[in-house]
DNA sequence: TTCATAGTTCGATCATAACCGAAGCATAGG
DNA sequence: CCTATGCTTCGGTTATGATCGAACTATGAA
């Protein structure tokens, strides 16, 4: 009688809480590993591998052997999109975790959405790119302008051509779960992300699962120089 | 510890087969009564009603209650957009549900996705349509060409200036499960497959969570000629 | 080789939640 | 009023699956 994919299948695969924990971890973007996805996840490692597999199985992420250590990552940018957006419908009706810890101030200034900038800095960005014309809306069309392209070459060494990837966009908004706003994904998003850690205006928090981007003062004012509110 | 939006609640949500089978019913657009959902899901509708509560208070449906009936509806297309993404998910690791049922083939050639078209036929309007030069996909963003505009107004009555929304862009592209490739979503998609039905070329199967769209063969004789794949 | 660490498999326990029967409200229509 | 229908609440049963202890395999280091 039914058909279709079993959509019910791999969602609960994120429905346990074990699970999702490993999985907005792993959203981060870094590859990890067993322990570390069990330590994240606050279960022991029996446990672990057990959730594991089952994730694998389910396509979701994919494990690659290093020496006796076995890093795992999300399949793909999709699956990613999907977290997020499951994050947003939780956000909008109000389902946050009650535990909430001392870093998530700094979890809603900034953090890393997979490969890009999100949080209240990665608003404000594409808030400010817009505003600057470096970036152009039309409809729901998100295109770099001319004056983008000169001023990504000039502010940041980014050459606009070499953003163009057969299977993702340059330009791509992204919905933001705690500004409820979008911010800017795509291989500009990337390329952004990667050139501010480059250049040390910003660097990930290195605890394992966090995803968490802290801003160094001169990072801080240089972003703000480019992309700042208060013009 | 643990912060940010509670994604394992909403997924375990849809991790319920029964659950999953009644928001896959409610993709259809049509707001569906408690006994119909309940049927939908094949079990009773003491059970249904404990489901049904649980999803309204996590935020995916909603009801309206209409005498002594209560008829429910998704909270909105980013759902949709979920339950979607979902299903691509699923399609792509190869977990599709074991009864493949009688209607399959049909849902595979045209259903409604949400209150757009789908399946074999929405992708290949939407292939035809950018080969025509109606739709113009620069980088990610899809946009409606001037010639797009006249087309739609001459074939379909279609007003290119109603249709912009300040929330829904006009041209949205959805990725379909059926095809793993991309239909035609945002206020134009909606619009297109309203007239199809006003116009009686297509009609959606009247059994009450079904997906199918059927075309009449005057319809699809119709649609051929605009969007044809023989060229 | 021996030891330590990373990860898995097995078995048993235990809690959650899906399910239905029966009874209880509410609305519509006589 | 009474009756039928749509839906919900309550209680008890049952099954699934998350969890961990213990034992096992594999890789690397000494």
């Amino acid at each position: 009688m039914k058909s279709g994919p079993d959509i019910a299948m791999v969602a609960s695969l994120v429905g346990d809480p074990a699970r999702a924990n490993m999985l907005t971890a792993l959203l981060s973007g870094r590859a990890l590993t067993a322990s570390e996805l069990a330590q994240e996840a606050g279960i022991t490692p029996q446990t672990a591998s057990s959730h594991l597999a089952k994730l694998e199985t389910g396509g979701l992420i994919e494990p690659e052997k290093q020496g006796r250590h076995r890093y795992y990552r999300l399949t793909g940018s999709d699956v990613a999109g999907v977290l997020e957006g499951l994050a947003g419908l939780a956000a909008r009706a109000g389902h946050m975790r009650v535990r909430t810890g001392p870093k998530d101030p700094a979890l809603r200034r900034a953090r890393v959405c997979y490969d890009h900038l999100a949080g209240d800095l990665g608003v404000q960005m594409l808030d400010s790119m817009k505003r600057q014309r470096l970036i152009r809306q039309s409809k729901e069309a998100m295109e770099l302008t001319g004056e983008g392209k000169r001023f990504i070459a000039k502010a940041l060494q980014i050459d606009a051509d070499a953003l163009i990837h057969p299977r993702r966009p340059v330009c791509k908004a992204c919905l933001d779960w705690s500004e409820r706003r979008h911010h800017l994904a795509g291989t500009l998003g990337a390329a952004l992300m990667e050139r501010f850690t480059e250049l040390k205006w910003a660097a990930r928090d290195p605890t394992p699962g966090s995803r968490v981007v802290n801003f160094s003062r001169n990072g801080e004012k240089r972003f703000a120089a480019l992309f700042g509110t208060g013009e």
